[in-house]
DNA sequence: CGTTGACCTCCACTGTAGGGGAAGGCGTTC
DNA sequence: GAACGCCTTCCCCTACAGTGGAGGTCAACG
């Protein structure tokens, strides 16, 4: 959690504008701490910051985020799933090719398809 | 295969320097279509640019890419595990919270942490 | 008083594989 | 000869979550 990152969560609205010393240095509260454990909690669960900032929101209203959290992670992992099986066929189709290439014969490639096992 | 894609290609490194007619319109050989076929077919093994051009560079020096090919397909091989195992990973973990999500009661939510369930 | 370190703003950049659109030239057709 | 469509170059934009650096200010320590 780099300053930057402060600075940037404060830019796309998941931090309030932190209140200023005199001299311009930002003064954060100390729930600011929280909001930072909701972030790093819910970037660690692969929920994109827009997605977190919804949960802030709704928390800031005064509403119990739990049912929108409830939904956000059944479609997270709906997307896991999704990506787990592109790219479990993904390696399907490329250990396929790799069997091939470690069985192969150069002197039996075509040049002009430049690879024949792929 | 956009003229965009091809430009872009060009630029990169994976297609020649096409020739220009007289007015500067390019004039892609006949092999211009193996060197897409190839690209086409490393893209979809989940190969980068970079290195489906490093494919088509060893063939432009007139060695056959196949070794060069497995141990592209290997590391593939073990980046696909690699990120299959860390996907199945998080599932594991959002599905335990969002069990939790499912099962839980509102009222019981800590506003502090904001989200109970993450 | 000087020096270090931390903070401020603003801008650009990272990686990937292109896409969008402007301004201008070309070639075929009606 | 005018219109339409494709080609050219050039520059900016996309998503994502920040990071890096320049130039300037400030607080604390010795």
């Amino acid at each position: 959690m780099t300053s930057k990152a402060l600075r940037f969560y404060e830019e796309h609205g998941l931090l309030p504008a932190a209140k200023r010393t005199a001299s311009g240095y930002r003064d954060y509260p100390d729930e600011t701490i929280n909001r930072l454990d909701l972030i790093r909690r819910g970037r660690a669960a692969g929920l994109a910051l827009a997605q977190i900032r919804e949960i802030l929101l709704l928390r800031d209203a005064g509403r119990a985020p739990c049912t929108h959290v409830r939904d956000l992670l059944a479609g997270q992992l709906a997307d896991l799933d999704a990506q787990i099986a592109d790219l479990v066929a993904l390696r399907t189709t490329v250990a396929g090719y790799h069997a091939a290439a470690a069985a192969a014969d150069p002197e039996a490639c075509d040049a002009d398809r430049i690879c024949s096992y792929l």
